[in-house]
DNA sequence: GTCTATACAGGGATAGAC
DNA sequence: GTCTATCCCTGTATAGAC
């Protein structure tokens, strides 16, 4: 009876959000219909109602799941780019490019991409990205609770920037950057290279070349090598 | 009869489209209806659609009524703030704090504000801000057609960012700035000072205390001034 | 016993009619 | 200015199927 406790198959209940991540993230919250979730997750309507008690609980799971995926998605892109360094302003602009790709990039159908990449299956954005759920998120601001928001918050976009700012630290360690504060740092860099780009595509929304991706990324890395970098890596 | 055209008291349709920026920018688009646009103005329904064809047609109408308010009032902070230039870092985290206030306070009825203050009066925002309204037209930008949304960008932010290059180029050329492209320069302070408070307030959806607003904006100008500062402003 | 399919009650919206 | 036609959506109830 629990509305949203383990009750029923749970790979129905995952069928049942992953549907809900490609239609709240192509509808909008209030767009979508739950005739439409049931309907891509391929099962009833009385069974996403049996999982969860009504729409709004189901946005709201999604959505912190959501949040909690793209940080690691992230975290990995900021391995995958930044520990080998042997290029630091070479792995920052990397860094931008890939982390502009995974948020903002439509997933259209047209290109498969690169299907034996490791880490980007079977989550909840593997159509429509995860971009789309964010835009989602961010046009129901309003009517999100407060704890909830805080905690969405809380798992993705600062969770990465203290990751990034762990990173910073570790290159400040190596001599390769010159940083006070390292979360400071890792803000300025996000606002630099990735923010430029969020907006200017609405989160998602309206594409961007990928050329321009890259030459927004290049000036905010020379940007920010400008206040952080070290005089070697400066010039 | 034509829908759009100048049919009516021309006072009914500055009430109408006042109220309308009010509700949309309170409730969202989709959220927002009609009657209690009509109720807020203080006219018939009838009269709405005499003066608007649809909802959408308003709420259009409406954005791009406020985007190209909003550019206005942000140029005129701008020469407040940066033409005297007695002191450039004063006036750069003046014009970022103002801006910030401009765009993303919610007007609370609270704190009359400053009453006799010119340029703020009549517009779409005395009640609500800008940035509410900015946010129902972001939460919708999916559904908007790509014209119009080309329009609003440019006759908001697109402007907004060509005004600040001017006053840029401007205090290169009196030596207190080093900047290549002023374009480049103006996108970089934008996002250093003000994109950092606007993403973290959700564009005005959620507070943010006014310590930290100067904060952020002293940081945001700071490091702007590494990146194009004088050498004697740098120091 | 859980899932599917469908039908239905209740509320609210737009846009038009009187 | 009020009143109403029409449609859409959420959430529930009623059937039967693996």
């Amino acid at each position: 009876m629990a509305a949203t406790g383990g009750a029923g198959r749970p790979e129905k209940r995952r069928a049942i959000t992953r549907a809900a991540a490609v239609v709240f993230g192509r509808e909008g919250y209030l767009r979508a219909g739950m005739d439409a979730i049931a309907a891509e997750a391929g099962v009833s309507k009385r069974t996403v109602y049996n999982h969860f008690a009504d729409k709004e609980t189901l946005f709201l799971s999604v959505a912190l799941q959501s949040s909690a995926e793209l940080r690691e998605r992230t975290r990995d892109l900021m391995a995958a780019c930044l520990d080998p360094a042997v290029d630091l302003r070479q792995g920052l602009v990397d860094f931008a490019v890939e982390r502009a790709r995974a948020v903002l990039s439509a997933g259209e159908p047209g290109t498969p991409g690169t299907p034996g990449e490791p880490g980007g299956q079977g989550g909840l954005a593997a159509h429509g990205g995860h971009g789309a759920l964010g835009r989602a998120i961010r046009a129901e601001v309003a009517n999100i609770p407060a704890d909830v928001l805080e905690a969405w918050v809380e798992a993705g976009p600062t969770a990465t920037l203290r990751d990034l700012a762990a990173h910073f630290e570790a290159l400040a360690a190596r001599g390769l950057l010159v940083v006070e504060d390292a979360g400071l740092a890792a803000e300025q860099y996000t606002l630099l290279t990735f923010h430029g780009i969020a907006e200017r595509s609405f989160w998602g929304a309206v594409p961007v070349p990928d050329e321009e991706v890259g030459r927004i990324a290049e000036a905010g890395v020379d940007a920010f090598l400008r206040i952080h970098g070290a005089p070697a890596v400066r010039s």
